[in-house]
DNA sequence: CGCGGCCTTGATCGCACTCAATTCTAGTGG
DNA sequence: CCACTAGAATTGAGTGCGATCAAGGCCGCG
């Protein structure tokens, strides 16, 4: 299937004071003296196209903070066949079972070039012995996850294929162009919504027909939404 | 479909430190100083099979503790089909996302009769401002509520109709007794694993039949498990 | 006894799966 | 620059599983 590598470039040690996207993530309302309880190294990371952030059942020692990029969750079955559970975007954090779980419950692999900051599990646990603030932030981690999950089972997971290709479409909206989308393989996007890559094709290809959708690129990922009308009510 | 029943009863303001299964719920290592920081009224609510314990979208003021029964959470869609996202047991916790919304994400529903503690929202806030006790307690409850909804989709959303079938019977086994197994009406398993309720009552008469699992009751409800890894490997 | 709700069972239909061939793209090396 | 290749997407034909439509049975209750 995937093919899985393992490199992974480590960037530097990151200055979480001076971080680019530090208001979306875990330690946006820290202040001085809650930096001064950091005592272990955060690293800066970049994994390629296809690698594994880790994986299911694995050592979980660290959390991670995506800064760029997008990262699926897949549960692997015992028969082979896997299953996309979620799919986490810049600002969201990985492995946030750490905290509780001595294994991480799912494997993280990149869907593009992902770039995280790799922060210890003893980092998290003192900060959030000693900052309310960093409580809050990390509760609503949580919510974020909860709710994401939900929301995937009742609407990627729920009516005919078209309707879950409909909804995998307006899933994958842009944040700052709500007119495009970009689209996974095939394959992963069966794994999202319970179908075989065959019957996506299928459906996107009808969506294109329709002229609902327009390609933007040659290979099937890139489309701009002509009528966002028609997908919501599929 | 299933008739919701506004009734509810009020039993008495409860007692937390005296709560029969309070090892289980979030109050569990409170202190004495830590309950003297409870301003507001814990009340102790019934419900009967089938009574909603709050409505999807609706003001959410308080959460609740599960002290008995089951409940499913239900999203609803706009065509009228509804979707399980999730069943919950006694000692979790209903509507912890009023801590970061203002409105419910789905309908609670009793799936029994079921009694809870309701408790308000700024007790949470309060405490958890101040007790880091409670905080870990509070992040346990989150990681478990995401592990239950990814453990969801991949098991009861995933292959045919008889191994999600079999996923249920074996994920409704009795923590007392697990050769024992509580199955709901059969449109709520439907509603569960995305099945009509036809396809649940044909797999579970086939699982009968085929002497995997034997009705304890005339009604459907309680089976016993004879040969758990026929299920398991179905 | 009759009624209503739920479960069960049967017959048929259609959507998504399966198997398979073809096309397209990007990448590689001559 | 073009030929060749591997990987992915697309398209087609046929099958089968679960949905749909429908009838009948069982249980609890007034």
């Amino acid at each position: 299937m995937i093919p899985l590598h393992i490199e992974s470039a480590w960037q530097g040690t990151a200055d979480c004071r001076t971080c680019g996207i530090r208001d979306m993530v875990l330690f946006a309302d820290l202040n001085e003296s809650d930096f001064k309880l950091i005592h272990a190294p955060i690293d800066d990371i970049a994994f390629q196209n296809g690698a594994a952030l880790f994986g299911e059942g694995r050592q979980a020692g660290h959390v991670m903070t995506i800064r760029k990029g997008f990262v699926k969750l897949v549960r692997n079955a015992a028969d082979g066949r896997s299953r996309i559970v979620r799919i986490l975007k810049p600002g969201d954090v990985v492995g946030l079972e750490a905290l509780f779980s001595p294994i991480f419950d799912a494997d993280a692999v990149a869907l593009s070039e992902v770039s995280v900051c790799k922060i210890p599990v003893t980092v998290i646990k003192d900060l959030s012995a000693q900052s309310p603030r960093l409580h809050m932030r990390l509760m609503e981690r949580w919510h974020r996850a909860v709710k994401e999950a939900d929301d995937w089972l009742a609407t990627l997971n729920f009516g005919t294929a078209r309707q879950r290709v409909a909804n995998i479409i307006l899933k994958m909206r842009h944040a700052d162009d709500s007119t495009l989308t970009t689209l996974f393989s095939r394959e992963d996007m069966g794994a999202m919504s319970d179908l075989k890559l065959e019957t996506v094709s299928r459906e996107v290809s009808r969506w294109t027909k329709e002229g609902v959708i327009e390609p933007q690129d040659k290979i099937g990922r890139l489309y701009k939404i002509k009528d966002s009308e028609k997908l919501k009510n599929a």
